[in-house]
DNA sequence: AAGGGGTGTCGAAGCGCTTCGACTAGGGTA
DNA sequence: TACCCTAGTCGAAGCGCTTCGACACCCCTT
C-alpha cells in the first residue's frame, strides 16, 4: 500500500504538505499542490482510513441501527436505508449497518469504540430503551421517528397524528359517516412502535372531531388474517365505508377480499392507504394515499447529522406535513336510505 | 475517552499486558489477568476501533454491497443482508453498507483505504463489471450469485439451474405437458443477472429433457401487467396448465389474477414459486415452491470470508441444493380430453 | 552448583495520518 | 531602510493501539 510518505517523497515536499493539500486545511501554492496531486495520482493513493480516524478523531462513519423485525414493512425499511447511505456518501461518510437486536448496548459499543461519529436510529417506540443511552453518548444522533420523551434528542418523522386525521378528514369530507382504521399487526403496537401510536392517535381525535364513527383494528400480514378481520370488521359495524389502511403488505389482498365479499371499490367502500406512492399507484383501483416520504427522512437524517458533527444546532423535532393525494379508491359515500337513518 | 494507558495505570501493569490479556495473544498468569479485567469493568474501557485497526492491519468491518434498483426483491434483500450482519457479529466484525451504484470505484475505495477487511458482493450479473476489480483487490472477497467466469473469486448461491429444473421436473412428474415460466421484469434479464438466467437454463434444459413445451416470459411488478402477460400467455399457449413463478411481488396479483380468469389453483393451473418459503406459506392455496435460503446463504458468505481472513483455503464455488416443497398449489394434471390430442 | 527452558511481563518501536508551532521569503507599510 | 504580515512549507509530536524482542524469574535437569 502506498503511503503519504511515498507520496510526499514522489512530490518532493513534506508529508504534511501533502496532507494539506489534500485536507484544504492550510494555503498551498499552485505549483506545489499541482504536483503533489499529479502524485497521488501517480502512485494510486488512498489515505488509510484507520489512521485518519485515529488522527483526526473522525471516522467518517455513521451507524444505521435498523430493525430485524417481521412484523415491519421490509420495503419502506430499505428506501430510508437506501436514502442514507446515498446522502452520507454524499457528504463522504459511510453507513455501518446495526441491526436493532443488538439493543443499547450495541449503539455503546460503536460510539464508544469511534467506530462511527453518530448514530442514525429507526423504528423508534414511545418509550424505547435507546433514548436514555443516546442522550448519554458522546456523540451526535438522529432517531427516525420519535418518542414521548424526545428532550435533547433530534427527531425526524412524517406526521402521523396528522396522517392519521388526514385520512379521516378525506373520508368525512366525502360524506362518510363510518370508518375503520385496519392497522399493523398486534405486535407492533405491543411495542408502543411511535408511528403507528401517532397514527392511531390522529385518527380517534379526527374521528371525534369530525363526529363520525371510528374503529380500529391491527391486522397480520396474511391472507387469511385479513379476510377475517375485514368479515368481522363489517359484521360488526356493517355500515363502514370508509377504510384507512396503515399496513403495506396487506393492501393487495384487502382488495381481493373486498372483491370476494362483493364491496367493490370505491362504489361501495371507500379507501386510503398511508403508503410510499409507488404501491398506491401499482394497484387496481389506484389508492387514494397519504406518502411516507421515506428519501426526504433518510436525507434529512444525514443532513442534520453532518450539521450537528459540524456544530450546527439543528431543530429537535422536524415533522415533515402528511400531504393526502386523491385517487380512485375513495369516493362519495353511498346514498344513504334515510328511513334507516 | 479511556485508553489503555488508564486501564495499564490502574491496574499497574504495562499497556502491552492489557493489550496481551485483550486479545490472549500470550500467557498472562491468572493473578494479572484478574485484575486487569476488573480495571477494565471498573474504567468501562472499550478499545480505540481505528488505534487498534492501525496498529493490527484489521479493521473488523466487512463490506456488504446490495443492488439499489426496484426490480429486485426487497424482502429477499433484506433477509441476507440481516443474516449477513448478524453473522459478521457472531465473529466479531462489523458491516459496512454499501450500494452497488457505487460501482466497481466504490469497491476500490473501501478496500484501498482499509476501510473493511473483506467484501460480500450481492446482485451479480453473468459479466460482471466488479469482477476483475474484485481478483485484483488486495483482500478478501465473497459473491452472492456466480458471474459466467468465475475464476478466482468465491461464489455462493442457490443452484438455481437445478431450481428452474426442479419445477420443471415437478409439474412434468404430475403429468403437465405445457409449461411457463413467469419470470422477472425483462430490466432483470437484459442486465444479464446470474439467477435469472441460470434459472431460465434450468427450466429450458428440463423442458426439453421432459419432451415439455415451456414457454418463458418476463413479468413486471404491477397488477395490469401480470394480468396482461398471463392472458397473452394463455391466449397463445391455452394448453398451459403448469406455472413457474420467478419473481415474488407478483405472486399474489397472480392468485388474484388466475381467480378472475376463471382458473382454479390448482385444479386448471398448477403453479410453483421460487421465493422464500414463509411466502409461499402466506399464500391461498399454499404454494409448492423452491425456497430462497437467503440465511444460509448469507451466513455462509461470512464464514467464507471469515476464513479466508484466517487463511484457510475455501471452496470457490458453493451451490447450495435446490428442494422443493409441494403445497396446495400444485396436483396432477387436467385429464385431457384425447380426441383434441 | 551451573546451565537450560519455560512463563510472564515490560519497554519501545511502529501503524499512517493530522495538526501545531516554527521558520523562511517576499511584499507592503511607515 | 527597517519592520511587520501573510503565504507557503517543514519537522515533530502525537492519536491509541499491537507486537516484537528482551529480560527476569523460577523450576528442572545434569
Amino acid at each position: 500500500m502506498v503511503t503519504i510518505a511515498d507520496v510526499a517523497r514522489h512530490a518532493g515536499v513534506a508529508a504534511s504538505t501533502v496532507s494539506y493539500v489534500l485536507s484544504g486545511k492550510r494555503a498551498i501554492s499552485t505549483d506545489t499542490r499541482e504536483r503533489v496531486q499529479r502524485s497521488v495520482r501517480a502512485l494510486g493513493y488512498r489515505p488509510n482510513a484507520s489512521a485518519r480516524a485515529l488522527a483526526s478523531q473522525r471516522s467518517n462513519v455513521l451507524a444505521l441501527v435498523i430493525p430485524l423485525r417481521t412484523d415491519m414493512h421490509v420495503p419502506v425499511m430499505m428506501q430510508f436505508a437506501a436514502a442514507i447511505v446515498t446522502t452520507a456518501r454524499r457528504y463522504d461518510h459511510d453507513v455501518l449497518l446495526l441491526t436493532a437486536d443488538e439493543g443499547p448496548e450495541g449503539l455503546e459499543r460503536v460510539a464508544q469504540s469511534s467506530l462511527v461519529d453518530a448514530l442514525v436510529v429507526m423504528d423508534i417506540e414511545l418509550h424505547d430503551q435507546r433514548v436514555p443511552v443516546l442522550r448519554e453518548l458522546p456523540m451526535p444522533s438522529v432517531l427516525i421517528g420519535y418518542p414521548d420523551d424526545a428532550d435533547g434528542l433530534t427527531c425526524i418523522d412524517l406526521d402521523f397524528v396528522a396522517a392519521g386525521a388526514r385520512c379521516v378528514d378525506h373520508l368525512a369530507d366525502l360524506g362518510h359517516r363510518s370508518l375503520a382504521l385496519l392497522g399493523t399487526p398486534t405486535t407492533v403496537y405491543e411495542r408502543q412502535t411511535a408511528f403507528a401510536q401517532r397514527t392511531l392517535t390522529g385518527f380517534e381525535e379526527a374521528a371525534e372531531r369530525r363526529g363520525v364513527l371510528g374503529v380500529e383494528t391491527p391486522c397480520e400480514h396474511t391472507f387469511d388474517a385479513v379476510l377475517h378481520t375485514v368479515q368481522r370488521l363489517l359484521d360488526n359495524h356493517p355500515d363502514i365505508t370508509g377504510l384507512v389502511v396503515q399496513n403495506e403488505p396487506i393492501i393487495g389482498p384487502l382488495l381481493d377480499v373486498l372483491r370476494r365479499l362483493g364491496r367493490r371499490v370505491p362504489e361501495d367502500m371507500s379507501l386510503v392507504a398511508i403508503c410510499a406512492d409507488d404501491v398506491a399507484e401499482r394497484q387496481v383501483p389506484r389508492l387514494s394515499s397519504v406518502t411516507i416520504p421515506a428519501e426526504r427522512i433518510g436525507g434529512q437524517a444525514v443532513e442534520s447529522l453532518i450539521s450537528k458533527l459540524e456544530g450546527a444546532d439543528v431543530a429537535a423535532l422536524t415533522l415533515l406535513p402528511a400531504a393526502l393525494t386523491a385517487r380512485e379508491s375513495s369516493c362519495q359515500a353511498p346514498h344513504r336510505d334515510l328511513t334507516t337513518a
